[in-house]
DNA sequence: TTGTATGCGTTATCAC
DNA sequence: GTGATAACGCATACAA
């Protein structure tokens, strides 16, 4: 119900690619049009060197009515710079993309997004599987890798060739302390949501952790350990397998003899698991059970919850993203951005509320 | 509580970029290394020419142990092509990458991404905002433009320019015959919702539009009104202000005299604004007021309604954004991919399940 | 103030 | 089979 129109038309000379249109106009046009040399176009385009203002002018007219653009490829070969952003959207070789529809991401990439575009920068989703070595054929400056995991083999790379990385989540290997880092403040936040189940009245508090080798996990994991001995509390830890449905090891944890009266997941959809478990245990929450999550932000909690509005610990999923970028972006230019640690913050809601706080 | 380690360094010679430990191997290192010369290299690793197995053996070991990556920049120079498809992310330039945070947008750009690489191509996301000017300082092959709205800039643009284009939703202004288009096959998905509010016992079915002057918001309306007209029904069409809170223009439709006891909402969060303005103003959902609305998906339905779970006309976000990368690619190999239409569902859940079906 | 010449890393053309 | 060499489009020392 329609035809095409541009594409092809191997117009001009050798490639000049298939952008269709005839030829692109070059620098030469503008020059050949003012009757100026390039290299002048070039100095009063760019405010190079020592241009009569008159000169100028008139360039910068005749460019602006021949359209002329300059062209990024070739402008990227000689200044070394693309102005591209990449951003490691997955890291399961057997799930590519699936993170893409986690909250967390889509939080994250819209915040570097916008913060890339501030800067004059784009950002480009590259798929965390190396084995595609789509992102070695893709030009870009430097690279966003959100929780990188043991071993690594994109962070590896990158490393090796020089790339210039900034990564959300500490790398877990060793050999990368000089990758600047964003991280959230886990070490504050996990203290305050464990104490405010420890306040609202729990007695036993669970942890349900991820399978993902990475610094955010492993993170969790060893503070909420911590967080136990400190309270004199065994931990009660469970972790679904990679493939696994999230509600059976929620089903594991809440259907053992000694289970938690509350239990803290390492994201959201974990959550949305121990809603299930416990109502399949005739569980209520958060009477018999108080549960809490990380989010990606509070942007949309209390419109996203499904039955029973969740406390959460909420991370600043935009601002991480945002950051990674001021980062990555002053290792561009040079700087050295360190490594920063954004807050998160506790935000009650219904699943930590009981009727009588400390019943019991 | 870290430094950093590369960047700058500027070691080399010209530019060479701050990518970075020592410089970049390029294919003369490989020459060098294997005594032959560069074009050799080039022909046996791309496979051109007639090259002796044995040196083109040789020739990729050594490639394979310097490391070598060929420059995708340098490469991009002389094919005329970069392996880079633009996804235009929001529309509005006071509200950039507001939609960003739409699950529309999400799952459509997790469609458009995936399809991408496996073709062998990466997305970047550039703003909508023509005013930035980043689209033009991105090497790209071609872009694909969501929901073109009317005297889009970018899609004039890009037309002047000669750069490939595929819309998400057919342009609304005359003149882009040649653009292929993907498109929701609204016709039978509107007549499909509304028909299953009527058959569920709505006498009055309310629209609740949209502002954005493009081809889907105005299809939806004409395809409204037009059912209205076989339907022997008075068309009740109501539009929230760019900036003003839907729930405003929901409480407008819903406060007058004969307001609608059922409606279909535009997009999910025109749902929720009905769900509100309901409440408050003590209608009961579904009994005294149906309500239905457009889902980008029926992946998450379910889990994401607030208070009620909501019927919806489920639009295939991530196909579409598949299609339009493979529509996108054919362009860009010459082929003609036309305009296609994929097919939405509706999908019933309890915003339009009355207790008695035609009681009204 | 303006123009000439060279380089950026690759691929393609055409000799050898 | 292999190797110089010329583009690709732009930016910049350096000469004029």
């Amino acid at each position: 119900m329609s035809r095409r129109e541009n594409a092809t038309r191997t117009a001009g000379r050798a490639p000049a690619s298939a952008k269709g249109a005839g030829r692109r106009i070059g620098i030469r046009d503008v020059a050949e049009a003012t009757g100026l040399s390039i290299t002048t176009v070039s100095h009063a385009l760019r405010g190079k060197g020592q241009i009569a203002p008159a000169t100028r002018e008139r360039v910068r007219r005749a460019a602006a009515e021949l359209g002329y653009r300059p062209d990024p490829v070739a402008r990227g070969l000689v200044s070394g710079r693309t102005g591209i952003l990449g951003l490691v959207v997955g890291h399961m070789a057997d799930l590519p993309w699936a993170s893409t529809y986690r909250p967390y991401y889509a939080a994250f990439s819209a915040g570097a997004a916008m913060a890339a575009v501030e800067r004059d920068y784009a950002l480009v989703a590259v798929p965390g599987d190396p084995a595609s070595g789509l992102w070695a054929r893709v030009p870009m400056d430097g690279m966003i890798i959100v929780d990188p995991v043991r071993e690594d083999p994109l962070l590896a790379d990158c490393a090796r060739r020089g790339m210039p990385v900034v990564t959300d989540g500490r790398p877990i290997d060793p050999g990368y302390d000089g990758v600047p880092t964003v991280e959230s403040d886990l070490e504050h936040g996990m203290a305050a949501i464990l104490g405010h189940l420890r306040d609202a009245g729990a007695a036993r508090v669970g942890l349900l952790s991820g399978p993902e080798p990475d610094a955010y996990t492993q993170d969790c994991e060893r503070l909420y350990r911590q967080w136990c001995t400190t309270n004199g509390q065994a931990p009660i830890v469970e972790t679904p397998a990679v493939t696994e449905d999230p509600v059976e090891a929620a089903l594991r944890m809440l259907s053992a003899p000694d289970r938690p009266d509350a239990v803290h997941g390492l994201n959201e959809t974990y959550g949305q698991a121990l809603i299930v478990a416990a109502r399949r245990l005739g569980l209520t929450v958060p009477d018999d059970l108080m549960i809490s999550v990380m989010r990606e932000s509070d942007q949309a909690a209390g419109t996203t919850d499904w039955e029973v509005p969740l406390t959460a610990l909420s991370l600043d999923a935009r601002r991480l993203g945002a950051e990674c970028v001021a980062a990555l972006i002053d290792v561009l230019d040079g700087k050295d951005p360190g490594s920063s640690v954004v807050p998160c913050t506790v935000v009650v809601r219904g699943s930590t509320r009981r009727a009588e706080p400390s019943t019991r």
